[in-house]
DNA sequence: AGCCTATGAATGAAAG
DNA sequence: CTTTCATTCATAGGCT
């Protein structure tokens, strides 16, 4: 996913790829997605209600022009990102700092996008989902470190999730 | 906002005349004027609220009927709670004293359930993220704008909400 | 169609 | 104040 090759394209050629036409979406869609919850957020405000009394404040109510571009809005780390991600995990570098992050951030770039948001997000998710299924594998004494999938798997297994 | 050859242009052909290059253009353009005027409007009347992208604004506690049995262990603020915090948090009083989070809190609470510490971390939280966006976002300012809503702005995403 | 799970993201509260 | 933890929400993809 090279999207750094929009710019070129929409500027000085008129035949987009796939990925093009897929940037170009997705800014468009991000940019009406925002007016309206914008719109709807300065209404609701404005109205200076207080009265919670029951009218649900809808955000995600979609308009009817129809200019409805659907596109992705949550990040999703492509697997060379994840196995990157997950060595530097089990690299035992727990604790990202800020400057660590940036780091991070600007080499999986060349990977795929990525925010520094994301990587910290990511960090974050990681070591709690660890320590959950720690604290569910190991409810007795015989303290194992066995983590979970080795960074070079893409593929996720399914585990077995027992609903307690 | 004009519509039409654009979405057409988008969703249907891969190839663009310059014409359907310029209205793509023009509509990224104008969206991104209409969203930067949209966040200054609500600079100056509101606090910034940058929640509009996960979750929906919370409403008070449904006002059933008395069966409170289900633990609701965390604090959850009203939507109109958020708004008043997200006011005050803008309008600059930077912290809190002590004195003024009483007052805070007794004028809250009159919109739900609050207490002091609530409110104290609130604020506790509200800056330090604030601040930690900041420094995410922020710190490769050396270079002069562009002004162009071309399509190389890659991450013409959700974060559009500045700090002054 | 539609659930289900994995997971990105938001956030109150606590630790340091 | 800053960083981390714990919990929860929302959504993309995979599954039957």
């Amino acid at each position: 996913m090279a999207e750094g090759a929009a710019e070129e394209g929409v500027l000085c050629v008129k035949v987009m790829t796939d990925e093009q036409m897929e940037v170009l979406r997705s800014q468009i869609s991000a940019y009406a997605t925002v007016c309206e919850q914008l719109v709807e957020m300065h209404r609701t405000m404005t109205a200076q209600q207080d009265s919670f009394s029951g009218r649900v404040i809808r955000l995600a109510d979609p308009p009817s022009g129809g200019a409805k571009i659907s596109a992705k809005q949550r990040w999703t780390p492509t697997a060379v990102q994840v196995r990157m991600l997950e060595s530097m995990f089990y690299h035992g570098n727990g604790t990202p700092s800020k400057q660590r992050i940036k780091e991070i951030t600007s080499e999986l770039s060349q990977h795929g996008q990525i925010s520094e948001t994301n990587v910290y997000d990511w960090f974050q998710n990681r070591r709690a989902r660890s320590k959950r299924k720690q604290a569910f594998a190991a409810p007795s004494n015989t303290e194992s470190e066995a983590e979970e999938e080795s960074p070079s798997e893409k593929k996720a297994k399914k585990e077995m999730h027992l609903q307690p």
